[in-house]
DNA sequence: GGGTGCATGTAATGGGTTACATGATTCT
DNA sequence: AGAATCATGTAACCCATTACATGCACCC
């Protein structure tokens, strides 16, 4: 009964959690904001998932914690990296992804438009247009930035990650436009049906 | 204290039941498998959804349960809209599409590439792209057997679902593609780094 | 005086998958 | 003989968001 048990910390968000404090020792507080100026676009964690997943890593002594004690504020506790956390995410990272199950709801609701009224259909692609399109800024001016600092080694990684943003927001937008086409076509030859 | 309660039955899950069930009376196990030849690429559901989801419904009155006798095998309960079931999938049709926040495992460990040998990030894209291929000829196996029976007013909006699954498929083999050549180039320039 | 940012965390709640439990029939 | 299909459902567990709770400092 000892096969590779080893009940350590799995989950997603702890891997990425350690991937995180990888870029450097880091408050529950900043890691949030980091998130939003870097991987946001495709990787989330609200406080209630960092803050506990610090304190289980810590426990499993993956994290270290420091306490920097501040005047006004509510202490600050810092957590960079052991040598065993580095590890756990370089083997984590080396691990095949894991596909979850899709979740589309926008197709939900498209797939079942023959029930409403076009205008409807035509206002969620829309949206969905809309949205992309703003993307697309989002990931230019990323991109501005990070080419401005090109120096480290991990900078071309950031880049093709951006990349995937950018071509699947090229084909939505492109897709969407298409659609209201479609929509409008729909909308003009409507005949004989009720 | 009676703004616009009505505590009737939220979610996501209740509603792509509905849907399903305009689609004609089924079983839950019906439900599944339906799942699986229609909107399979873009929304799926477990029978630890499906069968209290049901009840749920039936409870609300949404939706009405008969059972029918089999000898062998167990009862089928099979369950059809109610008048009031389709009113609320209409109403929810209409209102704006819920994005949820964003998670893609391939790009975090794409992200974070830069702790491991490209190897790693290669096997990683070329997996990738190596679904989003068998996704193309799903994607084009499902179409033709749509247009076969292309008679229904409701097939133009399969055929947009089905579109967008294409698009993002083919931006995503493109990607990949160009990832990879990427990904080859920085292993034969790797000069002074570590 | 009021909003925003700094900074921590917990609790309630919801949503979902997976594994379990059961068992006959039909196909290979 | 064994696998797949038909058919239902529950329980344990995991993961995640949201709301709550607290409170100072700084800027307008």
């Amino acid at each position: 009964m000892s096969r590779k048990a080893k009940r350590t910390e799995g989950g997603t968000t702890s891997n990425a959690l350690l991937g995180l404090l990888s870029m450097g020792p880091m408050s529950g507080y900043d890691i949030r904001a980091l998130i939003g100026r870097s991987i946001g676009y495709f990787w989330s964690e609200s406080y209630g998932q960092i803050y506990p997943g610090l304190k289980r890593l810590a426990a499993a002594g993956l994290v270290e914690k420091k306490t920097e004690r501040q005047k006004g504020r509510p202490d600050r506790h810092v957590y960079s990296l052991t040598a065993a956390g580095r590890m756990r995410l370089k083997e984590w990272l080396k691990l095949p992804v894991t596909s979850e199950p899709p979740r589309n709801e926008l197709l939900l609701k498209l797939f079942f438009g023959g029930h409403v009224p076009h205008s409807v259909s035509r206002e969620h692609v829309t949206e969905f247009l809309e949205e992309h399109e703003q993307a697309l800024k989002t990931y230019a001016a990323i991109a501005k930035d990070l080419r401005k600092d090109a120096d480290g080694a991990e900078v071309p990684f950031y880049l093709m990650t951006l990349s995937l943003g950018k071509h699947g927001s090229d084909a939505s937008v492109k897709w969407a436009r298409e659609t209201l086409k479609k929509l409008d076509e729909l909308e003009k030859h409507k005949g004989g049906r009720r």
